[in-house]
DNA sequence: GACGCCCTCCTCCTTCGGTAGGAGGCGAGA
DNA sequence: TCTCGCCTCCTACCGAAGGAGGAGGGCGTC
């Protein structure tokens, strides 16, 4: 006997879903919403609500919003997200706000059950066959800076100092005063750096350096001339 | 017939799991790796590798560096981690690089060998008592960047427009082009953008902005003005 | 010793970024 | 209607950023 509550503002979609749970789940109680509101009120209500199955279509939270509403606001409520959005990336930012669940709404009524069941005895659910097809992004991410990598580990220590510096947002003048020299020298080492990395300011080198460990490759750096 | 290899520096650990392996999956062939590169190694001559059991502390590849690599060089091979860490952030991260799977040391045989079992037929395995006790992290997340998402709603429509562009490592004269107004007038946001965030220049303003999702806010204030 | 690389600093110059202050137009709401 | 906030643009000024070009010293290699 479990109590599920539904929130997708589409009701024949609801409809379907409590065919479903009325035949696989007998003695459940299918409670509904067709808005994120309309759902933390009825949860108000219902204080053993088992899962929450959430669409990410909602009037009032797009996307994953909604999730993180919540488990901001119930954090002790399971929430399973029920969406056509079978992007890999999705799926992943889900899990990390807390869902215990992932089901697309492309899933055959069958496997849907099995799903439901797995999550309502405190398993994990997640697309097999979204997940076990890995993400081309990993090949697709490294050439993307593989290039800057390159780049990167043509700058000289000093040039990987005042880079670093440059990330955080310091002016030529506050470089100076940190790495004690010049800003004159600060602005030699800073068209270097330009140069080097092939842009044409300094807010485009930080964009560059983007998420690279600058901080790691200054240690490994300095390790190498060891 | 499966074929595994367990990847692991802990010849004892290795052999506990062929224990497990050889009751409860009976012939399957089971190799062995004491690194990473040895994994791999073993990898070229098995052609037919169904899972690859990583652990996370081989001398070769700390943490999930390993992991990156296998898939980077092998995205082929369906890879397993097998560790002593209980992170969550782990978890996802190993997830998020492409892992099928995920099994803490501390699995009980029996959850081991079905964990086992769920992967080798396709599907995904967690540790379900971590990924069920979900995030402090969202309370935690949520008070840093607050200040920044305050000072960010008082932004009016252009301003975030231009904002947006600033990230992008847009000059002025740019954004003047692409939103087809005066650079002046670019100069009058950009002093207003920077007053509101309470920095003190470009570069700190897009530090500033960081992670937030800009074009989110921007649809939802576009939204709320309708 | 000569060469190359790096770090250091300089001057001169241009462009960019940002502030201050003012001003007109426009739409929403009291 | 009048007010208020927003967007638009302007002038004037100044400091920051970056390019060009030169120059000296330290250090390791051939």
């Amino acid at each position: 006997m479990y109590t599920l509550m539904v929130a997708d503002d589409h009701p024949l979609f609801r409809e379907a879903i409590g065919a479903v749970i009325a035949s696989g789940l007998p003695d459940s109680l299918l409670l509904e919403a067709d808005s994120l509101e309309g759902a933390l009120l009825k949860a108000e209500e219902h204080e053993e609500v088992d899962l929450v199955l959430l669409d990410l279509g909602l009037p009032d939270a797009e996307g994953l919003s909604g999730l993180k509403q919540i488990r901001e606001r119930r954090p002790d409520l399971p929430v399973a997200i029920l969406s056509a959005d079978q992007d890999r990336r999705t799926i992943l930012d889900a899990l990390d706000l807390g869902a215990v669940g992932y089901i697309t709404k492309s899933t055959p009524r069958r496997d849907l059950l099995a799903a439901l069941t797995r999550i309502l005895e405190g398993q994990l659910y997640l697309p097999p066959d979204i997940m076990r097809r890995p993400p081309a992004e990993v090949q697709r991410q490294t050439p993307i800076d593989e290039d800057v990598r390159r780049r990167l580990s043509e700058l000289t220590i000093k040039q990987l100092e005042v880079l670093i510096r440059l990330t955080h947002g310091a002016s030529n003048k506050v470089i100076a005063r940190e790495l004690d020299i010049a800003e004159t020298t600060v602005k030699t080492h800073v068209s270097a750096i330009l140069r080097k990395l092939g842009v044409t300011g300094r807010v485009q080198a930080i964009l560059a350096a983007g998420s690279a460990d600058l901080d790691a490759l200054l240690t490994e750096r300095h390790e190498l001339s060891r």
